[in-house]
RNA sequence: GGUGGGAUACCCAAGCGGCCAACGGGGGCAGACUGUAAAUCUGCUGGGGCAACCCUUCACAGGUUCGAAUCCUGUUCCCACCA
């Protein structure tokens, strides 16, 4: 494969590259370039959003270079002050690589091991004096701290900021000196953090690593970044009906940005895809998707068990099932709304009542309309269906 | 260090002695329409009975009052301005 090629598939999905001269430059070189990746050790649900960049880095494997994953235990055990919901809390060496470790075992479902490299920044951070730090900070100072973007809108805002987030560029910078990285991959939030790598490189002579950003996966709201807090994310460990559901959910605006992003697909494919019908290139997509974090047998299973429970609106083959007197039916046939209270699978009475309420509630298909219908022990069984998705069943 | 402002349900944000489980918006859920898309319309959105009513909730702990999210005291935390 050529420099050319190398870089084409490169920049296919990546959000920016500086300077896409430079890479070419070290790709000619012939030798497999370091990449660094920062792991972020307090967050170790891995979710899309994450896998943006893990599958851009497994490009690079697959193009012959070598991932270098730098674990940010120094920085984790620091904190952040800042973020109102504690995004960063201090945490503790055994937290610390408690994270790690499941960070990399769902890490691995995308990267190549054999080829990635740990580090962990407390390596190089431990040793360092005080004097080291100042002697660090003189390279950085306020005005350009306040370009970075989340840094400047807070200042405007008259949010607080505190001094270690001044700090934390140039730690993560640090960390590209140390590791001589020849490429540093992240997310769109972390181009400045990434781009004082490249300073401080410059300063001590290194030759500048080359920084490819990613774009932010839009989260299953359509609006905002996949994130957890936010709530509209999909997680590597979702069940395999969760992801085949999630993407479903998703407008088709923003399936193509998944295409892109998380199936590598290019512009030309994106473009005849487009002509397809998109619901099914939608069921593709959940397809894969479930297939990568799970298996390809599952995702058939659950885009069969999709299309009978939303195409078709049949019930699934697999609803939980409780026995009739588990629910209430030793003292006497018990009502609708009791049943739904006692199985569980609703957050409160009060929210069954709401449903059944609105007619979202069937026994065996029928639309039941009042909370006191009694449900007399069943011949066979009752199907109960509360919402879209909450099915089951009641046995005798 | 000084001065002022603020802490309300998932988020934002009203309320400033009773009519407050608490206006409004966002989000979420559900229904109609559909392709679990988008757009649109409607309803719901602390918990238990389910009507009356009861319980928990307006930073925390006390107090005043027949009665407080609303007044007083103390505590904690946040923010701004000045230095």
């Amino acid at each position: 494969m050529s420099v050319a090629t190398d870089l084409h598939t490169i920049r296919n999905g990546a959000d920016s590259i500086i300077s896409e001269e430079e890479l070419e430059r070290k790709l000619a070189k012939g030798r497999p370039l370091r990449i660094k990746f920062g792991v972020d050790p307090t967050r170790p649900d891995l979710t899309l959003g994450h896998a943006v960049v893990f599958q851009k880095l497994r490009q690079f494997q697959d193009l012959g270079h070598e991932a270098h994953l730098v674990i940010g235990d120094f920085t984790a055990r620091i904190g952040d002050p800042s973020g109102r919901s504690s995004l960063r809390p201090q945490l503790s060496r055994e937290e610390v690589d408690a994270n790690a470790e499941t960070y990399l075992e769902q890490a691995f479902q995308i990267l190549e091991e054999s080829r990635t490299v740990i580090h962990r920044n407390s390596t190089w951070f431990d040793r360092m004096t005080f004097e080291d730090v100042l002697v660090l900070t003189r390279k950085m100072t306020v005005a350009r701290m306040l370009e970075r973007d989340d840094f400047a809108k807070r200042y405007a805002a008259n949010s607080s900021i505190s001094i270690v987030e001044f700090l934390y560029p140039l730690v993560q910078g640090h960390d590209s000196v140390e590791l001589e990285s020849d490429v540093e991959l992240g997310g769109r939030d972390q181009l400045f953090n990434m781009l004082v790598g490249r300073q401080l490189q410059k300063d001590i002579g290194q030759e500048e690593q080359v920084v490819v950003s990613m774009p932010l996966l839009v989260g299953t709201d359509g609006v905002q970044k996949m994130s957890k807090s936010l709530g509209n994310y999909i997680a590597f460990n979702d069940s395999s009906r969760d992801i085949f559901g999630k993407i479903m959910s998703i407008s088709d605006d923003l399936m193509w940005d998944y295409y892109v992003l998380l199936l590598n697909r290019t512009p030309e494919e994106i473009e005849s895809m487009k002509r397809e019908h998109p619901m099914e290139m939608k069921k593709k997509l959940a397809e894969s998707l479930t297939g990568r974090f799970h298996s390809p047998e599952a995702a058939r299973r659950e885009r069969e068990n999709f299309e009978q429970v939303f195409s078709r609106n049949e019930t699934p083959d697999d609803m939980p099932a409780f026995a009739w007197e588990s629910l209430g039916g030793d003292g006497g046939d018990p009502t609708l709304l009791e049943v739904l209270g006692a199985c569980g699978l609703l957050p409160s009475k009060k929210e069954a009542r709401r449903l059944i309420q609105q007619g979202a509630v069937k026994v065996d298909g029928e639309k039941a309309a009042s909370p006191d219908r009694k449900l007399p022990r069943p011949q066979t069984a009752y199907i109960i269906q509360a919402g879209k998705r909450i099915h089951f069943r009641i046995t005798p």
